[in-house]
DNA sequence: AACATATACTTGATTAGTCAAGTATATGTT
DNA sequence: AACATATACTTGACTAATCAAGTATATGTT
């Protein structure tokens, strides 16, 4: 009848984004859940915690953080707050820039960051299965290249 | 100082799973921006409209929907809304089972699937620019073998 | 046949995020 | 110095999605 994927207009590179797109919705979800209910953390503020820890000073503009995990300003604005307000984070108002707030990761936070980052690589591994370890490190390899 | 890249607990693992997440945060902001400048979509409801131009009478049950899009059965009833205001798709009361709605696909929708797949692939060429064929072919590979 | 359990879907309340507009501060140009 | 423009952030209004609970129908067990 109609074959949608073989279409002169279907190419790998539109396969690939939408595959990308679906195995992370199933993968994130997965994660988002254990995080959730292991830590009471959701990935998104996993990934905050870790771009803190890497940072220079383990503190960072609110921007770099939305620029890191493809966000809006706001969108960080509104996601620090809980986190804050829980005291994963604290605000550090060093700053030669006025407009700037700084966000630093508070010593809880840091704690957190580690159960959690050991709860994320294990059922990373489970939700991976499939993938041996010499593709595993073909695939980081190809992810990193994008 | 500390590099959290190298701790005992990380594992190549986990780097794909925020690999892929972050990637795919970036990507899909890009294409849904497209989509929705030039064909008025998002790229979940894309694809709603790619899994129904699938389904064997191109209609699908909106529990298979949720199942394939990794989403709640909530999430869809809310998502299918809009898409039958506009004219996407239709129910299609046509059941046995009395407690499905099945939903369809209708012409218009076809037209407009054709037109946003010819969007997502060429923005996704230019997405994935660093990949080359050869790559992508890999890539692909591993990403279905997830 | 009656009842318990499972499935498909919807709805109310809530959360996470967007965009557009606004505030405050910084920077670059005349 | 004054002014225009750019940057960092916040806020109000909205969209997309979740979860928990509810309704309706189907299925399996006695």
């Amino acid at each position: 009848m109609l074959s949608v994927n073989n279409m002169k207009s279907d190419s790998k590179y539109g396969a690939i984004t939408k595959s990308l797109w679906l195995n992370t919705a199933v993968i994130s979800r997965h994660l988002d859940n254990s995080l959730g209910a292991i830590h009471g953390i959701g990935l998104t503020e996993y990934m905050v915690l870790l771009n803190l820890m890497q940072a220079p000073n383990q503190a960072l503009r609110r921007i770099d953080i939305a620029d890191a995990l493809a966000r809006t300003a706001s969108g960080v604005t509104r996601m620090l707050m809980p986190m804050e307000k829980i005291g994963l984070v604290k605000k550090d108002t060093s700053g030669r820039d006025a407009r700037v707030s700084l966000v630093k990761i508070t010593p809880a936070g840091e704690e957190l960051f580690k159960n959690a980052s050991a709860t994320l690589n294990s059922k990373s591994e489970s939700i991976l299965k499939n993938i041996d370890s010499d593709n595993a490190d073909t695939l980081l390899m190809l992810l990193e290249k994008i």
